[in-house]
DNA sequence: AAGCTTGAAACGGTATACCATTACCTATAA
DNA sequence: TTATAGGTAATGGTATACCGTTTCAAGCTT
């Protein structure tokens, strides 16, 4: 009889765990992340822990030197600055292709946004904003433009992590900022043509950009 | 130049070795890969297989059952029709980004439109077609966007080796085209400004999709 | 002949062990 | 005090071993 974990195996038992210090903030920007202490501290051997360092270098959570040492990526502006122009041409196409199916189906998109409205964390709040987002990608019926912004997901969660810790944002304001809009945009989808969500989700995407409170220059540590 | 250099171990002998027999069609689509007998063919064990058969998965060549066991992956038109949208977001973007870095250095690209209308075989034809997009990437100095693009370039590439072999395409034709489209980009970027440049992309990313010899329905295999 | 059972071979997941390399700290010298 | 060299502990890369699970086909049943 195995742990009560047994089901998702060790590797991802692992990968989850260090995924969630990673963007709680328990690991720190820069941290070196060793496989042989995380191993030991998970109870589990070395292979598991450096197949989870591999997926969460393809997430972006962490990178690895030269040597091979894995350590918990530190993120500039500079980086969300790409991370937003690949949103920006990846969403508004997702809306488009995924319109036609979220009208027929919205019910996903209002569950995410009740859920939303109902989130008592800064935490919660951005999951669930990360999620509206990616449920449409997943509408859109294109599995590469899926994974392209899965693969940019892991960033987005450690970078808002980092900011909403360092600024110490309002969660009230955050959330219904976050539910008013995607609101809108499930509105759009019920009534209007895949062009005119499109453009209301690059309207959105650069409304998110605009909003955030960003420290223009430093890196965020 | 991009990928496993051998003195990164034996890992990346594992996975250069794996991808250009799958690139290449000595291990088919659908064809399993088993761990251990590739270990034991490569004179390796199965760890840095492993690993290999990780990286090949995250690069689309590959992609595993729900028991763990990699195939070789089949690519479908619908495969193709999905790439060639995200080619079409992708490089237009890329394009203007570089546009004025690539008129302050355009060497680069001259050399590899060179090396193309030196090329001798299809192969060649293909691998240089993708570097010159490639290169345009780079230049374009959003890492996201090139890692974006460098996780599709498997699978064109393992796509258009199936094509070619199953249409014998005309490697003279191919590699004229090529460079003489390539020519045109290069030219748009000394003359012209990075959304005419972006424009042009576009356009050729759209010319490459009608112009390949696309079976319509049926899996290439 | 078709479907079901079963058992051996193959495979993947993980633990452990070994070794070369790297990083860090201490001691020594300028 | 600063810089440098050397040594030691820690780390990562890989090989090997063990075990549960999956697969696949031979043999049995209906």
């Amino acid at each position: 009889m195995k742990t009560s974990h047994a089901s998702l195996g060790r590797s991802g038992l692992a990968s989850a765990t260090l995924r969630t210090r990673i963007v709680e903030g328990t690991l720190k920007p820069g941290a070196l992340v060793a496989e042989s202490a995380a191993a030991k501290e998970l109870g589990v051997s070395r292979v598991p822990v450096r197949e989870a360092l591999f997926e969460l270098e393809r997430d972006g959570l962490v990178e690895f030197s030269a040597s091979g040492r894995a350590y918990v990526k530190t993120l500039s502006s500079r980086d969300f600055e790409e991370l937003y122009a690949m949103r920006l041409i990846l969403e508004p196409l997702g809306a488009r292709l995924a319109a036609l199916q979220l009208r027929s189906d919205p019910s996903a998109l209002e569950r995410n946004i009740q859920a939303t409205r109902e989130a008592n964390t800064i935490k919660d709040v951005t999951r669930l904003d990360l999620d509206f987002h990616e449920l449409i990608l997943e509408a859109s019926d294109n599995s590469r433009l899926l994974k392209l912004w899965r693969s940019l997901r892991g960033e987005l969660e450690l970078w808002l992590g980092q900011l909403h810790r360092k600024h110490h944002a309002n969660q009230l304001d955050t959330r219904n900022g976050t539910a008013g809009a995607h609101e809108e945009i499930l509105r759009c989808f019920q009534n209007a043509t895949p062009e005119a969500c499109e453009q209301l989700m690059r309207q959105h995407v650069q409304g998110w950009r605009e909003w955030l409170p960003l420290s223009e220059k430093q890196p965020i540590e």
